[in-house]
Formats: structure tokens, C-alpha cells, sequence
DNA sequence: ACGACGACGTGTTACGTATAACTTCTGGCG
DNA sequence: CGCCAGAAGTTATACGTAACACGTCGTCGT
């Protein structure tokens, strides 16, 4: 049924449209000059201009449907209060939230921002500035490639880091997540379980934050008796993770008894994959995931998982730019995560 | 476990930046006039500068790391090649999934595209312009509230429309996805494998697209004997529909053998309501979700839904507004869509 | 020999705004 | 009465770019 798209053509439709006013249309309907459209408009007035004469301005410029014009701003002010937002993919929820969490913060200051999200992994992303039509004040980049980062280095606007790298990046501020405890806590819990023979479901992308959780699980098993872990790369989709995870299952050896995934995604197709063997999450294997997406608690058993707040990666990594951009000292933060334990982990079988 | 984010203070970090250069400053060192710099840059050289100057002034360009200030091409030329995107949540797969349609077509015609995230539902959105701190040479918007609507129509910019009632909008051009042939092929499918007791878990927010759902379910089901729907309203979140599904399934009268779901994230509350009361999906009862986000091969069983284009319909927007701001007639276009049965649909228990 | 024409550039202007510097007027005070 | 201070505006300018309307050659046709 592939259907071609019906298509037909509305009526005229282009209207011819007026010309917008301008501040010099506001001051000849108001009888004034410009200047004082300008000071009264910018809220600049105070002893400048009286209070009759201001109201009038604006009044008029009321009814006319004054709308400043931007470019012009911009272009006399130097500066566009506007932040480009650099992320792998805006369909991640992680990212669409991180992006609501700076929107949040650049509208209480009336900064925009806008997007340039950079293809996935290592994709081009040669010039994250080709395509960003936009005169920019600064940047925040997140798992950004480093042709991309370097390109931005080129254009010697403050950058802000997110989830990175913290050393030799020359970002102006970093605003990182405490991964290395989540990881921690996460092994914790499945170690106080009794479980010991893991494996990490891991990304296949290799960016700073899924090195750490690497090292981490790698050391935090280090000394426990009989702990054994494996890693197995997959990409970040519920069906490669299946299929990773179910070869992961029903290899040699003896089998895990719990699967630690880099992402919810991973997680939910870590269960997929457990079920198609016949097994069950969390009695004969247990899983646990990242993120603490929507997913996590829309699938079956419920994801135990770590809570990363998504939005407020944004909001500090807005803060600190703006920071930045008023000449103040930005502040590097370190987030905390947390543990949230649902069903789908458990004691190994036979524990 | 409240532990308060860790702060510190880095280097200096502030340096003085040096000012950027401009076309003028690239003349100079050419030894041309900026005259000529723009024609070169702007590609417009073609029989008015010799092959030499203009590889010359290339070359300056690059060396001095010149990038044109965007701000004063907007102003001189009274466009910025910037397109408003205006959806309620990017959080919503299927809206970050419309821009990244819009997005892409944008960026192969050098426009860029930046958002309004109108808060949801019927939330204040009053001026859509307030937060949008950029220039626009047009708006594309989705499933939005009247408020903003009319703040736009006030603006005389070019409006695209999407998924939404093509009547009487003011839109210069409409982009809408085949929504009553989708209502009708869930119907088909469920009444063809002999469900007569069908619910309809439907969104609580009242837009175009989901009071077209309910009118065609009602249509489809007229005449077909025995057949029984009813309607329960739920907000787009797991667990209200979770909660919804439940009072539905264990409330007075036949137990309903389907229900049908306004969006997989209500399908996927649904499923947790069905097991939570002890039966089976799809034996006891069958699901089908709307949109075909990655949830829907997420969750098990996975989900018979219908896919919406959502890419297509972003492409296809902001193809209608280029059209538009070129001078041409824009196509409204009528997308068609498709059903995909999965696993979470069969013949009703004793058929 | 002379005018015309093409090739190759340049001078100049306008886009709409914000703001520094200047003017004008009124009242008050010595 | 003279002068100054402040209030209330205005004039003028610059931001960086694109593009229109000219200039200035050298060459070619007749």
C-alpha cells in the first residue's frame, strides 16, 4: 500500500504583506524622535523622559504592532542573546530533556537557544557552525566529536561542556554527572545481592562517559571473591542490544546472572533477550539500566536504573554560560545521581 | 541521600577575547575594497572579479579566520533564513522526531530552525515570540494552543500547520497525516479478527487529531452488529493510563476483548493494566497503540500500532514554507500512514 | 584615429537599532 | 537680574553587510 502522498494547491495564498514598522514609524506617529522610541522601549527612560510622554510611546507603538527588529539589535549590540546546544540526537530522551532544562534557564533571561544536532557517533559534524544559521553568544556541546569540538575552538565562542571529559578539553566550565558513583552504586547493590558473574551491556560508542563507567565497574569488582565481569559493545538500540545480550546469555562459560546496561535501551532489550531463552528478569538474570528514561518504567518487570537529571544538566550548563557571558566566574558542577531500585533486579537463582 | 551538587571554582578562564574580524578587515589585507569581498564570499563574482582576486580574497578570508557577521546580513537583507518550530513537548519522540524532519530539509537550504516548546495542552504559551529571541522569516506549528495561535496570525509571518484541522486556521499551508484512514485500519483489523467490546483509551487533550480519532472509531463501528465502544480519557503518561486501563477493564458490564489507544505510551500503560489484573495480552485482551515510537518494539508483547511519518511531516512543513517565503505555491500534502501488527493483537478469547 | 565596449573593480548607501553628546526650556536661588 | 541645574528631548553616529551605480582601463572594430 504505498500510497503516494495526495497533494493540491490551496488558494492564492501568498498575500502581499505590509511592510513592518519600525522605531522610526512609532516616533513619527507618536510625534517624537527615535532616540526616545529607543529609551522608552529599552526601559531606559527613568529622568530622561516624562512619564506622559513615555506612555504615549508606548501606546503607539501598541497599535501600530511594533515588533523590534532583531538583526537590528543584534547587529548594534554585538551580542544575540543566543546559545547553540550541541547533541548527538534530539530523538534520545536524555538529550531532548537536557535541551528543556537550558531552554528553561535561557528564557528566564530572555536567551534563546537553538540546536545543532551533530550526527550520532562519529559522524561528520565537521562545522557545527555550516549549518547553525544563527549569530551565536557562546556554546554547550555533549558527546561531541572532536572535529566538531575543534571547530568550535576555531570560532573562540565560551564553551560550556556537558557529560565530558573534565581535563584538556578547554571548555570554559564543565557540567558533569557523578557517573563514576552511579556505576559504583549500581554494583553495589547487584554485589550485595550475591551476584558474580556480570556482564556490562555497553555502548559501542566510546565517549568520556562510557570509559568511566567501564573503569569504574572494572575496579569496583576488583577484590571481591569470584566476581567475574565481561563487556559486550552494542549500539544504542533495543534491538542490537537483543541481540548482543542474547549472544551474551548463551555463550561458553557459565552464564551471568545479571546484565548492567550502559542505557534503559540497552536494558529493555537486555529483557527481550532473557525472555526469548526462556528465562525470566529479574528470578534467573537480572538487569539494570541508565538514564531512568520514560522506558524504564513502561516495560515489564520495571527497570532498576540510575537517575540521571537530564534537565538540570541543562540548566546548570545554561547557568553557566551565562555566567560566562556577564563576565562572572562559572561554576564547574559535579551532579549527584541516584540509585532507583524497581523490579527488575533480584538475588541470583540458588541464593 | 539529598547530597547538594559540588561546586568549584577553575582557572581564569575568562580571556580577553580578541575582536572578530570583519569583511572589511579582510579587504584591507587583500588589498581590495570590501566591495569586492562581499561579491567574492557571496559568490556572486562570476564576470565581475578576475579568478586571481577572488582566490586571493578566499584565501585572505581563510587565514584571518573570517566569518560573516550574521546579524548584519539579516539586517541588510531583511531575511534571516530562520524558521520557528512550535510544538508542545520535545520530549515527545514523535516531536523530536518532526524536527529532526524539519531540521534536515532546513539545512539543505541553509535555514535553520529554532523552537517554541509551547508548555503542553492548553498552558499559557501566550506569545510564542517573548522566548523566541531570534528573527523569523516563518512559523511551523504543531498541535497548538489558540492563544498562541492568534499571537502568531498577529505577526503576519508565514504559517505551516501540522497535523491539524485544515479548516479555517489562517494557514498558508497544511501538512497532515491520514489520520481517519489510520482510525479506520485499527477498526478493520480488530472488528476482522472478531472484537465486538472495544474501549478506546484516548488522550485528554482535545486537539484536531485525536477528536478526528474518536469520530471515525464511532463511524467505523456504525452498523457492525453487536459492536460496542466506549471512550476513556487519560493524560499521555504510563501510569495515568495504566490507571485509566485498569477502571476501564474492571468496571460494570462486558469486559471490553480490545482496546484501542491513542499513542503507544497509553498502549503501554494499557498492557501494564491487563497483566496487573491478572490476564493476557493479546489472549485476553488486545492492545494497539498510535505513533510507532521506539516503545512500541520496546515493551512485550510488542505493540500492533500505526506508524506516523513523523520525519516526513517535518520535511514536508518546512518544504511548504520554503515554497511559501520563495514565492511559490506551497502543496498541502496528506500523508499516509500505515498499520503495523505485532504482537499485540489476536482473535478475541472463544473466538 | 576614435568611439564603444567588456573586464575588473570601487565608492556609496541603506538596513533598524542603541546610545553618547548635545540642545532647549523652565524654575529657583543668590 | 543673571546664571545654573536639572528635566525632557533631539541629533548624530556606528554596528557589518549587500548591492546599485559608477569609474577606469585596455582592446577591438571600422
Amino acid at each position: 500500500m504505498a500510497e503516494p502522498p495526495r497533494t493540491d494547491r490551496p488558494g492564492p495564498g501568498t498575500a502581499t504583506r505590509p511592510p513592518r514598522p519600525t522605531s522610526r514609524d512609532v516616533a513619527q506617529a507618536a510625534g517624537v524622535s527615535q532616540a526616545t522610541v529607543s529609551l522608552v522601549l529599552g526601559d531606559k527612560w527613568r529622568g530622561r523622559v516624562s512619564e506622559r510622554t513615555a506612555g504615549l510611546v508606548r501606546n503607539t507603538a501598541r497599535e501600530l504592532g511594533y515588533r523590534p527588529n532583531l538583526a537590528a539589535r543584534n547587529l548594534r549590540l554585538g551580542r544575540t542573546r543566543t546559545a547553540l546546544l550541541v547533541v548527538p540526537a534530539l530523538t534520545h530522551e536524555f538529550f531532548a530533556r537536557v535541551y528543556t532544562g537550558a531552554a528553561s534557564v535561557a528564557a528566564e533571561h530572555s536567551f534563546g537557544v537553538v540546536l545543532y544536532p551533530s550526527p550520532e557517533g562519529v559522524g561528520p559534524a565537521k562545522d557545527p557552525f555550516a549549518s547553525a544559521r544563527a549569530a551565536l553568544d557562546g556554546v554547550i556541546a555533549s558527546s561531541i566529536a572532536s572535529e566538531a569540538l575543534a571547530a568550535i575552538r576555531g570560532t573562540d565562542l565560551p564553551l560550556v561542556m556537558l557529560d565530558s571529559d573534565p581535563a584538556g578539553s578547554g571548555a570554559a566550565a564543565h557540567v558533569n554527572l557523578d557517573i563514576a558513583d552511579a556505576m559504583r552504586q549500581v554494583t553495589d547493590h547487584l554485589l550485595g545481592l550475591g551476584h558474580r558473574r556480570i556482564t556490562h551491556l555497553a555502548s559501542a560508542v566510546t565517549s568520556w562517559t562510557f570509559t568511566v563507567r567501564a573503569d569504574t565497574l572494572a575496579e569496583a569488582v576488583r577484590g571481591v571473591p569470584g566476581a567475574l565481569v565481561r563487556t559486550v559493545p552494542s549500539a544504542l538500540e533495543v534491538h542490537a542490544a537483543r541481540e548482543a545480550a542474547e549472544r551474551a546469555l548463551s555463550g561458553p562459560g557459565p552464564r551471568p546472572t545479571a546484565l548492567i546496561c550502559d542505557s534503559d535501551v540497552l536494558a529493555a532489550g537486555a529483557v527481550k533477550a532473557v525472555r526469548k531463552l526462556g528465562l525470566r528478569v529479574p528470578d534467573d538474570v537480572s538487569v539494570t539500566g541508565f538514564d531512568d528514561l520514560a522506558l524504564a518504567t513502561a516495560v515489564e518487570p520495571e527497570l532498576t536504573t540510575v537517575r540521571l537529571p537530564a534537565e538540570q544538566v541543562g540548566e546548570h550548563g545554561m547557568s553557566a554560560l551565562l555566567a560566562i557571558l556577564d563576565g562572572r566566574e562559572p561554576e564547574n558542577t559535579v551532579l549527584p545521581v541516584s540509585l532507583v531500585i524497581r523490579g527488575s533486579t533480584a538475588p541470583p537463582p540458588g541464593a
